[in-house]
DNA sequence: ATATGTGCAAATGGTTTGCAGTGAG
DNA sequence: CTCACTGCAAACCATTTGCACATAT
């Protein structure tokens, strides 16, 4: 993961060099999605920043998400039973390992992707852009609380 | 791809060993989803049908969709962009290779899934699934127009 | 005969949008 | 000073649900 810290001056430095503004609303955003701890979803970017700037309305959250989505800042990744989840700290595509009982995400180790994609347009004739990979179980104390309960 | 004649008949047995009624617009819709033409969404779903038989509502497509998908002979692809598509001829796993501009979607080769998948439940102590591998790109044709338009 | 399936129309829920007011630049 | 951003509420849209009727078994 990279430095929350730097990645925040990522975020600040894409923003005004778009020409868009900085508002306290997005600052506290900001810092929430570099970050990006456990993968957030607009509500827990929107309960998060609360404490940090309580006015703050959802429909403000989902502009920027998208704002920032539209910069490439963040990674979406759409999620059929755990809703839209986001990574703002590493949004390039990478793997994850969901839950599907308790909804943690985790990101394994894993490099061969590109050669994999490169293999797919070879095959397909596609000019692939992006992927997405996403393997679905029960974590390790999930699969314990099936056990005893 | 699986023969749909086929497809047919082991959607028609697992309906009925299952204890669910065969109505006519189960069996249009069966049809429809043996083949899996194109991964249609609900709605294409919808409009093949009412050639075969007029008076079937969205809600019962839905509702046999969603059957379909908890008997575990349909793979529901969530895709943000595009919607939600359906295969119910190979209604297992299988990576995707999606056209981001006109949606086509195929299905190219690739084995190695399995092991991954293995992979990261050892690394990750997962207890692993189902997994999900979407490509998203242009395809050829939509290349093609991109240039010369 | 019985309860499953259908079809309508209303409810839902996450997301988007319109717009008047606010504040970053 | 201006225009982008905010926040509220209304609009959206895919999907789900409730319920009375129809029908597969």
């Amino acid at each position: 993961m990279a430095d929350p810290r730097e990645r925040l001056e990522q975020l600040l430095r894409a923003l005004k060099d778009q020409g868009h503004r900085l508002t306290p609303q997005r600052l506290a955003m900001l810092k929430v999605i570099a970050r990006s701890e456990g993968h957030p979803g607009v509500e827990q970017i929107y309960e998060r920043i609360k404490g940090d700037f309580p006015t703050t309305s959802l429909a403000t959250v989902y502009k920027t998400v998208s704002l920032l989505k539209e910069m490439g800042e963040v990674l979406e990744l759409s999620l059929a039973h755990v809703g839209n989840r986001y990574d703002g700290n590493k949004p390039y595509p990478h793997p994850h390992v969901i839950c599907t009982k308790c909804g943690q995400i985790l990101d394994p180790e894993f490099a061969a992707m590109a050669g994999i994609s490169q293999e797919m347009a070879r095959q397909t004739g596609y000019q692939i852009t992006h992927h997405q990979l996403n393997f679905f179980g029960l974590c390790p104390k999930c699969q314990q609380d099936g056990q005893s309960a």
